[in-house]
DNA sequence: CTCTTGCTTCGATGTCTGTCGATACCGTCC
DNA sequence: GGACGGTATCGACAGACATCGAAGCAAGAG
């Protein structure tokens, strides 16, 4: 039933700050800020695509080509859908650059999920 | 690599530190923590569990028996069912007293998912 | 003890998702 | 041009998941 509805992630930018949802100690999330956020949280809910997330944000330069973090024990095909995945949640963004293609950390979007998870202390 | 086995994830108290993964900067993550952390985020990848962690982490005094979060548009076995994955994650952790279960947030935890997120490039 | 109320567990069901091989696409090099 | 290597999409399928109603349990009231 929830399919109707996609949330448009479309690629924010590096710098951005995601509109997006006060710490969860601060009240409790309407229903869309919930399946914004959960979106989010969705799309590293998965260990293979939390590994390609981590090997591309820990990567020198901050950015990584598919070719040097697709070593993670899935198919070929298997990789490009996860990132795909990635990138629609706004965690990663891609750009081409002759034939390889280069992928980023989002970090205005990961830190909307790290502030949301910031418990008052 | 990092820790062995599966977390007894029964019932972290308020100040332990949870011995899992550094800033995804830090470098890639294994196969194991992976797993682990993928887990953490599968819990909060749900819109309905989104909504039941942040009423509790919102309600005063920081717990919250079923009664008062359990508005969420679906049905009370369904809410039992999310509480219970949130629980097992490790995100929650829940108490009787008398006729009713409080659940409380588990802070040690969360903030573990939170320190993996810190980008500070 | 019996009834009621709050919560959990069980069983069934329809949908979503991770995975693969095959194939199409896109740049580069010869 | 054609061949080739790096990525993305497609179609199929098994396993996982969210949801519900019904039934089970626990604790308090009468």
């Amino acid at each position: 039933m929830s399919n109707s509805e996609v949330v448009e992630l479309s690629a924010p930018r590096d710098g951005d700050v995601v509109p997006c949802c006060p710490p969860i100690t601060a009240g409790e999330l309407s229903r869309a800020d919930a399946e914004k956020m959960a979106a989010m949280f969705k799309a590293l809910s998965d260990p293979v695509r939390l590994r390609l997330f981590s090997k591309i944000a820990s990567h020198p330069g901050g950015e990584a080509c598919v070719c040097d973090i697709a070593d993670v024990g899935v198919s070929q095909p298997t990789v490009s859908h996860h990132l795909k995945k990635l990138r629609e949640a706004g965690l990663l963004t891609s750009e081409r650059r002759g034939t390889w293609v280069y992928y980023r950390v989002a970090p205005s979007v990961v830190a909307a999920m790290a502030a949301m998870l910031e418990l008052r202390g």
